[in-house]
DNA sequence: TAAAATACTATACAATCGTTCAATTTATTC
DNA sequence: GAATAAATTGAACGATTGTATAGTATTTTA
């Protein structure tokens, strides 16, 4: 995972920032097992009060380092569809094969993932942090999906239709990060490609 | 969700199954704060020592009830889809109703799925249950598919076709428990009814 | 350069966890 | 009904957890 800022994603100073890297670090590593302040700061080379100097709670560390990841992922998916902006069709082609690419489809990314989806129900910061990139990333497809509508009426509606794309882009990761070796990435861009040609 | 034990599922003595409710109780009620034993054996109003005796460890408590649910819900939706053997397409459509009936979609059932997702990669146990779920719902898709596929040519392979509806019902589960609010039971099923058109 | 602000350390605390196991209770067998 | 087997209890244990905080170190400001 590349450490450069993107634009949806928040400033953070270093020493907040670096916590929140190793947080990714320890997720991706060992799962929900991870999400323990020692076993953070073991991996940030600094003591366990950094947390609550830094953070007001380990849960406010996990919802920064959830929004983190996810609005990373997807700034660099939007910027790389914006490329093609004018053609939606080619837009939403370019966003999946960034979700799809080997930098974001590793089951230790996606293990992340699973666990930050696992507090959501538990800490209203995570709760709060989901809600932000959930709907960030759902409207951009809507936009999307309503763009392609206003070229040529799609059979779905673009809300629908994108609530189908959606879920079954979390659904693909879901499947890769519990059972990898089931389909490829390619596999998983044309399983995406054929849901958006179907709704065309 | 309904008590009675179906084909797919195990059969376990008295006090066995009644940890295993409570398990799922629990889960289902404080997602993963629940996966407890004290909070576990204060539902099942029997002493913590009683999961040691009924199981090696809590994690084989944890793996058999994953498969109760699953092989509960499983059992179900193949029954319900199995009266209209000999049409494919009107099995998945029952399959779906099922899987996306209130029963199912409650987000505290999904809250159950989610935290059993979260431990399939930190328990050996855990993850063969769900190794042995997945793959009986994926070959009972897959199947059905391939029925499809003999009486009208489909316009993916079988493998994939099953992948995608697989990962679009997982992945409007997953959306389904953590923002209940987005889409309804019927749009679900209709999401999933679109794709197996589209395939079609 | 001294003072103020920020960053950091290390320890202690109370709480919770799963595992273990001797003792007790209940159910089954003969 | 006595003996055996199975089920159950409850306490103890060592391990781990997140929060709190006084003291120390480093950086920034004027």
């Amino acid at each position: 995972m590349s450490n450069q800022q993107t634009s949806l994603q928040p400033r953070y100073k270093k020493g907040k920032l670096k916590l929140i890297e190793a947080t990714l670090e320890s997720l991706m590593a060992e799962g929900s097992e991870g999400a323990s302040i020692r076993k953070i700061c073991d991996r940030a080379n600094v003591s366990i009060g950094l947390v609550n100097y830094h953070f007001t709670s380990i849960n406010e560390l996990l919802a920064a380092a959830y929004k983190h990841l996810s609005m990373g992922v997807l700034s660099a998916a939007v910027e790389k569809s914006e490329v093609h902006a004018g053609d939606p069709r080619r837009c939403l082609s370019a966003f999946m094969e960034e979700i799809f690419s080997h930098k974001v489809l590793q089951p230790s990314v996606l293990r992340a993932w699973l666990v930050f989806w696992g507090m959501v129900d538990s800490s209203a910061a995570i709760r709060m942090a989901h809600d932000e990139v959930n709907t960030a990333s759902w409207e951009f497809l809507e936009k999307i999906i309503i763009g392609m509508d206003q070229q040529s009426k799609v059979k779905l509606s673009p809300r629908l239709a994108a609530i189908g794309l959606s879920s079954m882009i979390d659904g693909l990761w879901l499947e890769k990060c519990l059972q990898p070796d089931t389909f490829t990435a390619i596999e998983a861009v044309r399983l995406c490609e054929f849901w958006v040609d179907a709704i065309a």
